[in-house]
DNA sequence: TGACAAAGCTAAGAGTATTAGCTAAAAAAC
DNA sequence: GTTTTTTAGCTAATACTCTTAGCTTTGTCA
């Protein structure tokens, strides 16, 4: 009975991985324990179960999409800092795209899980303040700007563009729409 | 053993019902069947297991959706059109949180769902021309309005928007600033 | 070396979807 | 109105899922 070396965050990114390869469909305790050459009941050492490890790769995915976003956003200011988030944002979402959805459910009643939602929330925050935007304003616009790169990122990743015209082409359109929008309010 | 009288519609709607009221971990074909007074296996005479029954419900709630938005679009043109189907897209999504995420995945082999989801767009499309954006501006444009009208729906719906601050205000801000992108690009 | 904590195991229970095959009810045909 | 046929719903069974309980062995720490 050799000893696997097993703990959260190896059992994490295994399940992260096959979400991202095969979809969220695919993503089971059977599965992940198969991967790792365990039984399932043994994730339950490392994991609390399936809702535990849902919520492990979520904090995890969350804390790297804040990552990436706050290094996108650093010395950068106005329009410039606009695409640089957005983008950043996107290729997120695109590299990772079994995890992405997951870091975008807020859950009110766990600490961990908000404190790091709002770590994603503070670079567009500063991005827009860099337009002069404060207040009440600021909450407004964030939401607004958030609504436009996530729905984008989700209508990509599960193929709401249909047709064949380049993503990359509407993405830049959204970027730009965004822009306009806020030299305006400014 | 009376007859319960059961058909797609009626199954359809219990699930979607469900959906709404209990969110999507609670639907089941057990939950479904309960609640029509019916075994599991006798929910095959209508609906193609799981599967089959998701799918009935996307497809209803996708018609339902193209239906609110084509009735918004009626009879209006420019940042006026532009609010009233934005706004009614999102009446729609709240009024129906748990079939609302199901009609905005694609499904590219599946004939009958991609014709309904692009009576989804037309309105926005119709909306757009009535600006003068036109070929593939037309498409791009388009990508990126329902991208933020989607975003603020599941955003709203996940609980997203974490603070105090009105989400009325916030998505009228969001119409502004698709408006004012609008505007400068036409 | 000995005690203890922890990692992995097997076994079992409750829940799910699904298929096969039966029975009775409703509809259709005569 | 009677007979035939279709079909809706049933039971039984299979194969999966998560999860808990309890055991065994491993590795660590005194």
């Amino acid at each position: 009975m050799p000893r696997a070396g097993l703990d959260r965050a190896k059992v994490t990114a295994v399940a992260a991985a096959l979400l991202d390869q095969e979809g969220a469909d695919s993503l089971s305790l059977a599965r992940v324990a198969d991967e790792l050459g365990v039984k399932s009941p043994s994730l339950y050492n490392h994991v609390d179960g399936l809702d535990g490890l849902i919520r492990s790769v979520a904090l995890d995915g969350i804390e790297e999409l804040a990552d990436v976003c706050r290094t996108a956003s650093m010395g950068r200011s106005g329009p410039d800092a606009v695409r640089s988030v957005l983008q950043a944002h996107r290729e997120y979402a695109t590299r990772r795209p079994g995890v992405y959805p997951l870091t975008q459910v807020a859950r009110p009643d766990d600490a961990e899980i908000s404190e790091a939602g709002a770590k994603v929330v503070e670079p567009v925050l500063a991005v827009l303040a860099s337009f002069g935007i404060e207040g009440d304003d600021l909450i407004h616009t964030a939401r607004a700007v958030r609504s436009a790169v996530h729905g984008f990122c989700l209508l990509e990743a599960t193929g709401g563009f249909g047709l064949d015209q380049d993503p990359d082409e509407s993405f830049e359109r959204l970027i730009e729409l965004v822009c306009a929008g806020l030299s305006k309010e400014a």
